[in-house]
DNA sequence: GTCAAATAATTCAACCGCTAAACAAATTCC
DNA sequence: GGAATTTGTTTAGCGGTTGAATTATTTGAC
């Protein structure tokens, strides 16, 4: 009970615009003030909460003290793993970014456990950089292109050619020590962050990473959804024709054969390179693109019918790309998903840039800690 | 916390397979023996739980006394508005059905207040039955073959040619008084009928409704899964051939036009009658079946793909008509689905005869009851 | 400049609900 | 018939919330 109320107090500290008084927390959370202080002392004293001076209010009375989200409170670490670039960030109690790091490169030729070794090492560093500035971070997270296992085996991650890497085991005892490391998928964690810094009125969407492979992260009502076992979101095995070409997973007609990267850059060199030509040659961009949004656009609207959200986030190389994609997502989506006809559908880029995945991840971290304060209340 | 630790016994007592006594249900919830008899007294005086003989048991010590969902606790109202019938039952806080009625009959030309009033009509009759028979109606819930709001409105009914029909309204003060009743789609009641009468190991399935149009339920950890705003499941027009033939919605290819009811029994009498005859019919069924087969394992290959369930359940006419389809179903299923390589799927036939909505209407009803004990408690 | 009004936060007694341990009840085993 | 065993109840104690009274700190009026 006492465990639930902290989290209660502490969620209407996060979610508040302006730093809550106790008597604000008391009549938001319904609670006594009497209790809201003891709650808040208990955070306080742990670590969480901070308090600020008082705030300039109108009208007579005694000035209220200001609580805020401790800023040297327990900082979250979030590490990426993604085909071209591995990635890492430490974000502090507040979600504000303040260290982070992208070494560039093709991991595809690289051992899982030189990848792990060497995103590991990464982490590393940020953390002792956090700690010299002063952070001790709590825990981590990690982003990592494929289907994962809540025991952190990455059963399969296609465009790594990974096959049941044990990531957790590999991560433990190596340069991050015994630090707590979760591991998930790298859709859904850039969901997390697009939730997060996307802002204003963000409820429910489906946040479309395209990245080598092309994969979702579903958020419903501020809430990750995970499916049955923690494998939703597979976006790009989708089917668009059920008798299109044949797909890298062995079907035919996936959304991968269409909106893919390598789809979108075929004749084009690799990765970024690939991607600016396109933006540039604006008559190609705009033969090939729509055409790739018309699929993706299928494909959604599939999911939109089945899943009900009024929102679809374009991520990962789609961002950049959304001026010529999202016109004829948002076409397909309005002709094909039914509620659309009395709540149209909202197609956007994503506000988020490269390594959304590493921030969602270390927001990841973060948000559990809010989430349950009531062991950190405890040391 | 009271409320909770009420609905925690409570839901142990509903779990179980024997008549727990006092002690098991202190040692599966992790209370004490002192709590759970206090929280078994309120549950027993506010007539939710009953106590029966003490069941012979070997060994030494105090017979136990076996506790029971009262079997003439609350019941919950199931009402079902179909295409062509109109249905009813009264079901008991142990989930069993004792009084069910059916109207048949194409609503298609009659006005949706009337069929209101007669769906309301059908169900104070059941009522009355029921408290002639000892048991006090607590509550009702309508099935409805449409996109329902929270508020009773139904949105849309596309194959009853209903249009923004406020069901709550028509009937707030009809044939059933002020019972309260709530308003949901078909295909999610009958999921939650499938998910307690399917029985074994059910955790997380796609349940299909084949009735005139297509509906799915999903159900996820034993949880009735609703979308953003509750208009998730609409199977039927999920696209299988981005320019198939022109659908009722106005999109191309939905999967309503390749396994609907109106194209599986395309030259042959509507209904039962038409059902009837492709069942006898075996070159036919074998001939048109499985197409359709294909068809709905390309739709439900996407939905799984992005919502990671294991298992699909095919209800409606689906079901009789499974052994034809679920082969088709499960081949299209295995080529598509990303994780059916290491963890293979289940396709199956409901185990629900005729108005599943309407016996899952019930079924919501006391569920309700059995989640929310506390408030049942007071009075 | 002092005092009343207003608002914030703390203190303290009372109470609710759970726990732990002792105790009473009802049966089997020897 | 008595020891052993298991169930269910009773009682004291404790954590945590409530509600009222109290203290603290400011504005505004006279």
């Amino acid at each position: 009970m006492r465990a639930h109320n902290l989290a209660l107090v502490l969620g209407q500290v996060a979610a508040a615009h302006r730093p809550p008084s106790r008597a604000d927390l008391a009549a938001s959370t319904g609670l006594t003030r009497a209790t809201v202080s003891a709650l808040v002392d208990d955070l306080v004293v742990g670590g969480l909460l901070a308090e600020v001076g008082p705030a300039p209010r109108a009208g007579a009375g005694r000035p209220a003290a200001g609580l805020v989200l401790h800023a040297y409170g327990p900082a979250g670490l979030g590490l990426e793993i993604n085909v071209d670039y591995l990635a890492g960030c430490v974000v502090d109690l507040t979600g504000t970014v303040r260290h982070r790091a992208v070494l560039h490169g093709d991991q595809r030729p690289v051992s899982p456990t030189e990848v792990l070794t060497a995103v590991a090492g990464l982490g590393a560093r940020l953390r002792a950089e956090a700690l010299a500035a002063g952070r001790v971070v709590a825990g981590a997270a990690l982003a990592v292109p494929g289907l994962v296992s809540g025991t952190g085996l990455v059963h399969r991650a296609p465009n790594l050619a990974w096959h049941d890497v044990d990531a957790a085991g590999t991560l433990a005892g190596g340069p991050l020590g015994d630090l707590p490391v979760t591991i998930d998928n790298e859709a859904n964690l850039a969901a997390l962050a697009e939730l997060h810094a996307g802002g204003q009125g963000l409820d429910s969407f489906v946040y479309v990473s395209g990245e080598i492979g092309i994969g979702a992260g579903i958020v419903l009502h501020r809430d990750l959804f995970r499916g049955a076992r923690g494998w939703s979101g597979e976006l790009g095995h989708v089917c668009v024709h059920p008798d299109g070409p044949r797909c890298r997973c062995g079907a035919l007609g996936c959304l991968e054969q269409y909106a893919g990267q390598e789809a979108l850059l075929r004749d084009l060199p690799a990765g970024e390179a690939g991607l600016a030509r396109l933006r540039a040659d604006t008559d190609l961009a705009a033969h090939r693109l729509p055409a790739a949004g018309t699929s993706l656009g299928v494909a959604l609207a599939g999911v939109v019918n089945m899943l009900d959200v009024d929102t679809v986030v374009l991520g990962g190389i789609f961002g950049p790309l959304a001026p010529w994609l999202a016109p004829a997502v948002e076409a397909e989506l309005s002709r094909r998903v039914l509620t659309s006809a009395w709540s149209p559908m909202t197609v956007r880029a994503s506000a988020l840039g490269p390594a959304a995945a590493a921030v969602g991840a270390a927001g990841a971290v973060v948000r559990d800690i809010l989430a349950e304060p009531a062991e950190w209340v405890r040391t």
